[in-house]
DNA sequence: GATATTACCTGACTTATATCAGGTAACTTG
DNA sequence: CAAGTTACCTGATATAAGTCAGGTAATATC
């Protein structure tokens, strides 16, 4: 255990020079970290100054002067909420855009550089970097719905596929459509279409489809593998039964792949249970389940 | 390559609060963070106060000023170099010590907080941070002589050993002895014991014990998982080649498993040929190089 | 032995970050 | 509608952290 620690430490040695550099990049235009923190939380379409201090647990009163001194700059644009007038929302003006987009120049330059120092070893650094993020930002797991055509459910989708071909013997890429033909199967109010995020990243997929009136079928179970062994299958397939369940369905149907072992085992220890093929290649094994 | 930059800086964020939690708690003990880690640099032995500037890159007056306020708390006692009297050590004083213990344990109920917010993927966490850790600290990497009885030699053996366990079919632990019966043969001026460390951390190691007067023998070459790919293990067989030469022998030998195909191919293609079986079970495989 | 360099110190100053007490306008609630 | 709460601001104050100009021994170099 000693020696857990000991890896432990070592690892914010060498995270804390790495994040330390990227602090440092910030400084280098002549604005203070906490400003530059705040200013990356402004949006063009506005933020509520609220959330800006809950977010960064701020004093109101540091907070306050922040925002006065990029106000200053020209930076943002502080306007009153018109239903709470004690509210206020700060707004990127073009400027303050510009100076974002150089910001997000200096990261991608530093982000570029670290991952160069990776040489041949880029993909195995990203992978356990999502490892940790996740890991870390546990917490900040949140299923949302989302639009099928929207991008982070395109990569889902891209991700799922890959894993399909891997995995099924058989399978060829024009079998998978990218997008999807059917979107509208998949939205509201008879569908749905759900992503987990972790810190705005999608790290898992699940997504429902009408059949019949009071029959849906769940389609496209997918958790990014550095995201796995979490439970979050789970939670997705509880997020989905439960809509399905709210928007009146009463029986649910799904197909799947007898190399997908951990989803067939998932699903039956749900209470999932076999039932006819409804349809055909790739699926291997058909399960059902009433709510 | 957009989307390998996001994963990144989504990876510093969950970092940056994770170490950020870390530094904020070394502040709960009424000293500043710049004063810890000074304080953290100085050994009970005594540490030259050139030495601590350098490594933290501080000014010197503000270094000064922070040697002031640790001695007047009693924690250090600065002395002034005999041999060069513009020169001064900072020593700990068993005040000291005892603080650096009380920060010790801060650290270590930190990292006991986090590796139990992994739960069941603790493993796969470490793997993934030591991944991460030996990636930036590459600069960092050392090759350095060690006694074989070394706490660090005992650890890449045993790592070493659980490798053999894993590949070679029939090998039992029983054959495998720790700490080795001869280490004297491993010691110098005719045997060597290398080990490579990457920010103190032993990655990798390879050996050298003499057969007779001009023939030497190089054994247990090994590289950690999170290490490999990265040229490591070469760069031990040419350290421990150029040492074989440098004490005068002539000719190297080595044994090796067929299981163990990077290693072999490695030899190989740096000049190693079979020659003559010179050992028994689980040698499989023979190779020596002139030098 | 004069001159330069090194190692460290001192004091003045700046900036970033943080905290606190008090104030005002807007909104909520009994 | 009076009293309390909320959202934000202002000004005072503190501390941490870093920079700079200058100073003093001790040592190195020609």
């Amino acid at each position: 255990m000693l020696d857990n620690i000991a890896r432990l430490r070592r690892f914010n040695r060498a995270v804390t020079r790495e994040v330390g550099a990227l602090d440092h990049s910030y400084l280098g235009r002549g604005r203070p970290l906490g400003a530059v923190r705040v200013l990356q939380l402004i949006t063009r379409r506005g933020t509520d100054i609220a959330h800006i201090r809950a977010k960064l647990t701020l004093d109101s009163g540091l907070l306050s002067r922040l925002l006065r001194a990029l106000e200053a700059e020209h930076l943002i644009h502080i306007t009153t909420d018109p239903t709470d007038r004690r509210r206020r929302t700060a707004q990127l003006t073009p400027a303050g855009a510009a100076e974002m987009a150089a910001y997000d120049a200096i990261g991608y330059a530093k982000a570029t550089e670290t991952l160069a120092r990776a040489g041949n070893r880029q993909q195995a650094l990203l992978d356990a970097m999502d490892l940790i993020a996740t890991t870390l930002l546990r917490d900040q797991l949140e299923i949302r719905d989302a639009d099928p055509n929207d991008p982070a459910a395109i990569a889902c989708l891209q991700s799922y596929y890959d894993l399909l071909l891997e995995k099924i013997d058989g399978l060829t890429p024009n079998m998978l459509t990218l997008p999807l033909s059917d979107p509208d199967n998949y939205r509201a109010p008879h569908g749905a279409f759900l992503i987990a995020f972790s810190d705005d990243f999608p790290i898992g997929t699940v997504s429902l489809r009408p059949l019949e009136a009071t029959i849906a079928e769940v389609k496209r179970l997918w958790v990014a593998p550095h995201a796995q062994g979490q439970g979050l299958a789970r939670r997705l397939m509880q997020a989905i039964e439960s809509r399905a369940k709210s928007v009146g369905y009463i029986h649910l149907k799904l197909d799947s792949n007898e190399s997908l072992t951990e989803a067939l085992t998932l699903y039956r220890r749900d209470g999932w249970s076999d039932i006819p093929a409804y349809t055909s290649f790739p699926a291997t094994h058909w399960l059902g389940k009433t709510l």
